[in-house]
DNA sequence: CTCGATGCAAACTGTTTGCATCCCA
DNA sequence: TGGGATGCAAACAGTTTGCATCGAG
């Protein structure tokens, strides 16, 4: 049974050849897509495709944990596959979303607020290592 | 002189009543609200105020880096007056911003990068102390 | 007087909704 | 076969843009 396969299968949600490729899709790709890119994408090798079935693809399994929404950008939500804690730098002058391989130490003093912790994002802004070059 | 003239003055940004109402707004209230609930606000002792106007002032403060916007519902911006480093807990059910006081200290590695770091932000979500006990 | 700030309306973008049809379990 | 998934179009929300007018410096 494929990987993917079974990650729906696990969480009791419907198998949909659409649903296995955006969540195909987000596994091979660490671009941190938005819905738009993975439609895109996704659209040319299956003309079909609606743009709401991505979004409904991507609620779904959001809602059950197998990824998440990034809310770095501010105007549009990047997805990522949830592994590991890791924190994003975002590039506010080509956009890109990188990954940053440390997480906080603190979050567990998270406990003494009373709040149900559910996710933790730890979003990081500048101008990346390429555009400092590119740039100079 | 007023606070709020100084700053703009510090900043050599031109000083309109309109921006010294935002600025008092976000410095007053420690809701991040976001560009629509300023301009509620601010239109009712000024009805001539122009939402435009609003956004204008909030990318003008912005870009001085006097104020920072939130990211974190990733539907609309919500913005904060800078000052020391903090994070932010999202209520997923009610939607309130709550200020964290702790901040990683892991933030200097980031040199290591060879990004160049402007903003930093920790976002918490999950379910806030209020609404745990509402639910139960 | 000049250039940036303002206000209005229209445009734009990402996302959501309504509803008929389709297809997995 | 039933209920959730799909696809299309229209609706929506937050933000941006164009442009004429206003007002701080």
């Amino acid at each position: 049974m494929e990987k993917y396969v079974k990650i729906l299968k696990d969480n009791n949600m419907k198998i949909t050849s659409h649903r296995i490729n955006v969540l195909r899709y987000l596994d091979k790709h660490c671009t941190h897509p938005t819905a738009d890119q993975i439609y895109t994408d996704l659209k040319t090798n299956n003309p079909s495709l609606s743009k709401t079935t991505v979004y409904n693809a991507l609620d779904a399994l959001e809602s059950h944990g197998i990824i998440q929404a990034i809310t770095i950008s501010g105007s549009e939500l990047h997805y990522d596959i949830t592994h590991e804690m890791h924190h994003h730098f975002y590039c506010k002058k080509c956009g890109k979303i990188i990954d940053i391989e440390f997480c906080c130490p603190n979050i567990n003093k998270m406990s003494e607020y009373g709040h149900e912790v559910e996710e933790v994002h730890g979003y990081i802004k500048g101008i990346c290592k390429k555009c400092i070059k590119k740039g100079s």
